[in-house]
RNA sequence: GGCGUUAUAGCUCAGUUGGUUAGAGCGAACGACUCAUAAUCGUUAGGUCCCUGGUUCAAGUCCAGGUAACGCCA
C-alpha cells in the first residue's frame, strides 16, 4: 500500500485531440492508475486542460464566441470524451480555474522573492485594428528569400527559412489582415532558469531510472549551446492570469497575463485543489499529495508526457517549484513517449490529418482502441498506426483470443452443465501446471506494469490469455465429457474461473470489456490475485452465470477499407 | 547548415554490461481439434541484424565513414 500521484500532460483546449496525443499522455497515465489502484494503492490521478493564449483567443473568435465561453464550452467536450475512453481522473480540471490563478500568482511571488525574476524590456509588433499584440507566426507577409505572399513571421513554409516579423516585406495581420502595424517596446518578466542551471543539473543527475530519452533531452537543454537560458514569463494578452505578485500589484505588469507555459504546469497542483474543492474537501486533503511538510513526503509522482513536453516538465517547472523555496512535491518519475504516425506520415492537428479521438468513438468502442494503442505505444520509437495492423490485432488479440475464449467456456458448460459452475472432479497435473504458469506469467506482468513497460505488459497480459485457450484445447472438456463427465465438469469449473481472471487482470487495458465479464459471471469481487490456486477456485460449484453477448465484434475488412478511405485524407 | 534519433523476418516490434544455432506476436504453409466470434492448439518455413572499414579471441551490440527516413534547432 503506496500513495500515488500520477498526472498527464494537459491537452490544449483549443480543438479536440487525436490518437497521437491520446497514447502518448493520458492513456498509458489511465493504464498506471488504474492497475495501482487495483493493487490497492491509494491514488490521485490527475490532468486538465490548458486554456490560456493566443490560439485559445483566435478560436474563439473564429468561433463567435467570448473566449471564457469557449474555453468552458471545449472543456465539457473534452472531458465527455476523456470520459468515453474511460480515462480515469479523479479530477479533470481546468487551467483557468481561480485555483491556478491564485497559485500561479503566489509561485511568481516567491520567485520574484528569491530574486529569480527579472523585467526585461523587448519589442513586439503591435497590430492597432486588432488592439493586441501579435505573436510572431500570427504575422504574415511575403518572404524576402522567396517570396511567397504568406510566409509567416517565424518562418516560411514555402522556403522554410527562419525570420523574424520585421524581415516581411508588406506585413499584415494574420487575424484581421490588417496592415496597421507597428513596433512597439514593451516590458515583460522572465524567469531566470539559469540561475538554477546547477541546481537543475544535479537533481536531473539524481535521476538515474529516468529513461535515457527523458535524461538526454534534459542535459541537451542544459548543456547546448549557451545553456538553460532566461525565459519570458508574461504576455501582452486579455486572456490568461492577471500578473500578480502574490496577492499584491506588480507595478509596471498592469494589463499583462502570465504566459501560458508558466501556469500551464501549475494547474498539477492547483488541479488538486480543484478536486479537493470538488469533493467538498479542505485543503489539507489536496496538500498531502502536493507538499512534503503536510504529508506528501510519501507520495511516489509520476508524470506521463510526449518527448515535445520534456523539456518543460525536467526543467522549466521544477525551475518554478525549487526556485519558489517551498516544501512542494517534484516529480520522482518521467514517463515520456515518442510519436505516433499515421499511415506513413504524422498525425496533424492543424492539417486535420488521422484519426481524432471524437471520431474514434463513433466507429469503435473505447476498449479496440485502448488495447491497440497501448499494445503499440511508442515507447522506445515512433512507432506506426496502419489500419490493416490495426485490424489485424485487434480482431486477433481481443476477438479471437479473450473474446472468444470467454464465449466457448460460457456457452460449452451451457450446453452440458447449465448456467451454473458444475460441481465434481478433482485437479491433476494439467491443472497443477496451469497454475504454476499463471503464477509465473502474472509475476512479469505485474513487473512489467509497474515499471510502466507498456507494450511488454501487454504481450505479458496477452501469453496469459493464450494460455486459457491452450489449457482448454490440451485437457479438451468437450472429449473427456464423454468418457468422464466429472473430469469434464472440474476442467469447465476452472476455465470459468479462468475467464474471471482474465477478466480482473484486463481491467486497466480493456475496463468495459472486464466489466462485461464480471457481470455474466455474476461476480462483484473484482480483487486483484493474491494466490493463483484459491482465485481459481472463487466461482463455487452450483455458482450461475450469464452468456454474454460476442465481447469484441471483429472488424470487417469492408469496415476496414472504407475506415481508410474516409480517414485517408484531412479532416471533413 | 548544426545537432539528435532510427535502420533487425512479408508486417509491427524485442534484443540487458559485446559471448553458443538472433527472438515475440501477426501474416504464410502444414497438422490436430470441433466447445467457441470459420474461433483455438501445435509444428514448420522466413533474417548479408542498411552499406563499408576498424577494435576484439568474439560485434546486431563498441568506434569511424557512408546511405536512407524522421525529428529538433539556427
Amino acid at each position: 500500500m503506496a500513495r500515488h500521484l500520477i498526472t498527464s500532460a494537459i491537452p490544449y483546449i483549443n480543438g479536440i485531440k487525436h490518437l497521437g496525443n491520446l497514447v502518448g499522455s493520458q492513456l498509458p497515465a489511465d493504464l498506471y492508475a488504474r492497475y495501482l489502484r487495483a493493487r490497492g494503492h491509494e491514488v490521485l490521478f490527475l490532468c486538465a486542460t490548458d486554456e490560456h493564449g493566443t490560439p485559445a483567443e483566435l478560436a474563439a473568435a473564429k468561433a463567435g464566441k467570448p473566449v471564457a465561453d469557449y474555453c468552458a464550452e471545449m472543456h465539457a467536450v473534452q472531458a465527455e470524451i476523456a470520459d468515453g475512453f474511460r480515462l480515469s481522473f479523479d479530477h479533470f480540471g481546468r487551467s483557468s480555474s481561480p485555483q491556478n490563478h491564485a497559485l500561479t500568482q503566489h509561485f511568481a511571488g516567491r520567485l520574484a522573492d528569491a530574486g529569480l525574476i527579472r523585467e526585461v524590456s523587448e519589442k513586439q509588433v503591435y497590430s492597432n485594428a486588432d488592439g493586441r499584440f501579435l505573436p510572431d507566426r500570427y504575422i504574415e507577409g511575403t518572404c524576402p528569400n522567396c517570396g511567397y505572399d504568406r510566409a509567416r513571421g517565424d518562418q516560411c513554409e514555402n522556403c522554410t527559412k527562419q525570420l523574424d516579423p520585421t524581415d516581411l516585406i508588406e506585413p499584415r495581420s494574420a487575424v484581421s489582415g490588417s496592415t496597421d502595424l507597428e513596433v512597439r517596446e514593451t516590458r515583460h518578466l522572465f524567469l531566470c532558469q539559469s540561475q538554477m542551471k546547477d541546481e537543475l543539473d544535479a537533481w536531473i543527475d539524481s535521476k538515474s531510472d529516468w529513461p535515457v530519452l527523458t535524461t538526454s533531452i534534459a542535459k541537451k537543454w542544459l548543456h547546448d549551446g549557451d545553456g538553460l537560458q532566461d525565459r519570458g514569463i508574461t504576455r501582452d494578452l486579455n486572456w490568461g492570469i492577471p500578473v500578480r505578485r502574490g496577492d499584491a500589484d506588480w507595478p509596471g505588469m498592469e494589463g499583462k497575463v502570465f504566459y501560458v507555459w508558466f501556469d500551464a504546469p501549475i494547474e498539477y497542483i492547483a488541479c488538486a485543489g480543484e478536486w479537493a474543492a470538488a469533493n467538498g474537501l479542505d485543503d489539507a486533503d489536496w496538500e498531502r499529495w502536493w507538499r512534503t511538510d503536510k504529508g506528501a513526503g510519501d507520495v511516489r509522482y509520476t508524470q506521463f508526457m510526449g518527448k515535445d513536453n520534456v523539456p518543460f516538465h525536467t526543467l522549466s517547472f521544477p525551475a518554478t517549484v525549487l526556485g519558489s523555496g517551498e516544501p512542494w512535491k517534484l516529480v520522482d518519475h518521467l514517463k515520456s513517449f515518442n510519436y505516433l504516425n499515421y499511415d506513413g506520415g504524422q498525425f496533424s492537428t492543424s492539417q486535420g490529418r488521422g484519426i481524432f479521438m471524437d471520431q474514434a468513438l463513433e466507429i469503435l468502442p473505447a476498449d479496440y482502441w485502448r488495447w491497440w494503442l497501448l499494445s503499440h505505444a511508442p515507447e522506445n520509437s515512433d512507432s506506426e498506426f496502419t489500419w490493416e495492423n490495426f485490424q489485424q490485432s485487434v480482431n486477433k488479440d481481443l476477438a479471437d483470443v479473450l473474446g472468444n475464449f470467454v464465449s466457448r467456456i460460457t456457452k460449452f458448460c451451457r450446453s452440458k452443465f447449465g448456467q451454473e459452475v458444475p460441481a465434481g472432479g478433482t485437479f491433476g497435473a494439467d491443472e497443477e501446471a496451469l497454475i504454476s504458469d499463471l503464477s509465473e506469467m502474472l509475476k512479469r506482468y505485474e513487473q512489467a506494469m509497474e515499471s510502466m513497460e507498456v507494450r511488454k505488459s501487454a504481450a505479458e497480459l496477452r501469453a496469459i490469455w493464450a494460455r486459457g485457450n491452450e489449457y482448454l484445447q490440451s485437457v479438451a472438456p468437450w472429449t473427456e465429457f464423454k468418457t468422464d463427465p466429472e473430469q469434464a465438469a472440474a476442467q469447465t469449473r476452472l476455465g470459468l474461473n479462468l475467464a474471471r481472471l482474465f477478466a480482473v487482470l484486463s481491467a486497466p487495458f480493456v475496463p468495459d470489456a472486464s466489466e462485461k465479464i464480471l457481470t455474466a459471471l455474476r461476480s462483484e469481487d473484482n480483487a486483484w490475485p493474491d494466490g493463483m490456486a484459491e482465485f481459481l477456485s472463487a466461482l463455487r460449484p452450483g455458482h450461475d452465470f450469464d452468456v454474454p453477448d460476442v465481447l469484441f465484434a471483429k472488424i470487417s475488412d469492408e469496415q476496414s477499407e472504407e475506415w481508410q478511405s474516409r480517414f485517408g485524407g484531412t479532416r471533413v
